[in-house]
DNA sequence: GTCTATAAGCCGATAGAC
DNA sequence: GTCTATCGGCTTATAGAC
């Protein structure tokens, strides 16, 4: 692919990606996002054929880091470094592709029809092979015996919200735009509350509150 | 109010709720509404004015709920009963309105820009109260020294997400709907989660395990 | 209050010159 | 590859008869 090519490509894409985030798929107007890539219309079309395509595109860009920050869960056999490696990395996707997260997200809610199939699948896979390994957690008394898929949910709402929602905690924590530290609050807030509430042994010892910092 | 405008405009509330919660606003289309309650679209613009208008009214119907809930957790000065009563109630109503529910949360997705102001300020008011609440249970030492706003903000998503992406549990567990176990356990495990994470001396007593059950 | 027919305008997509 | 001009369909909203 030409130089030209992928450079007008990846504007197009990061122009969609805000546009989409801001306004949902339906209320997006391809003018909008032609004149936010600094490009006429129909360029864009030249490139992505059709909205919804372009649409599909920018879904996909979120699928790659999705899978490997969930991934992290099963990089060593100890549940609190995988839970708490798990859920710095969904944090940070979040906070490195906060458009695209938002889109993702959006989506989601609306039941996902329009992301490509093989992506659910590769998605869901990735879903079964985390379940599995914390399910071999608890079976090994590594892990108290909690539901996987909803530890597992409940990982997905808490680190997709606090960057969705981000205008929410700065209307609440009074600022105008989350800082590092809110994201660092965030993951510790998380973080506490999984491992406090699911690794045995660990509850409120010092041990526990060393990873909640 | 006449008793045939009440139940018009009530069949005009339920119908508009299920087709805003399957396809988010801008792709709902008043024709489908009107086909839904089973009248003419005329007579939706009759009693609404306007779709803009239709929609403040469906997100409406969700406030008071909200805020009643909310409240629980300030019914006594037990952060243990306080916890449980409000993450069991968000999931109540969430339950019992599922389609004004996923709207909403699309609607907050989007940045609330629909959402009618004295709504906004209604629930912003009602957070604050919830926030000084557990600051004044972690002052007392009735609960770890968490972010308030945080440990909030994982309570809305956490209950959010279980009703929002039923069909992602539904499809993960293997089954069709959400059914009362899910619920039920869904409503332990967050309970679990928050309790053992922040409540001294709860960790993993067999004390806590009676609330996760 | 109810309904049909239609206005008014917006937006995705493309034709076709350069 | 780039851009302008325009089409064609669709959707909110209303006019006006009953």
């Amino acid at each position: 692919m030409s130089r030209i090519r992928q450079h007008n490509q990846h504007l197009i894409l990061a122009a969609a990606s805000e546009e989409f985030a801001a306004k949902g798929f339906d209320a997006t107007q391809t003018r909008d996002i032609a004149a936010r890539a600094g490009m006429p219309k129909a360029n864009l079309y030249y490139y992505f054929q059709s909205k919804e395509n372009l649409y599909s595109r920018v879904l996909l860009g979120f699928v790659e880091p999705l899978l490997h920050a969930s991934a992290a869960l099963r990089e060593s056999d100890d549940p609190v470094a995988g839970l708490q490696a798990y859920i710095a990395a969904r944090i940070r996707i979040a906070r490195e592709h906060p458009h695209i997260a938002k889109v993702f997200s959006s989506e989601l809610l609306l039941g996902a029809r329009q992301l490509p199939e093989e992506c659910r699948d590769l998605l869901y896979a990735e879903a079964q092979r985390n379940v599995e390994c914390l399910r071999s957690w608890i079976d090994r008394g590594l892990l108290a015996p909690v539901d996987p898929e909803h530890l597992m949910l409940f990982i997905w709402s808490a680190t997709r919200s606090y960057t969705n929602l981000g205008w929410q905690i700065a209307h609440i924590t009074g600022q105008q735009t989350p800082q590092d530290e809110d994201y660092a609050r965030a993951a510790a807030t998380i973080t506490r509350l999984v491992l406090g509430g699911v690794v045995p042994e660990v509850g409120q010892s010092p041990r526990a509150l060393m990873f909640a910092t």
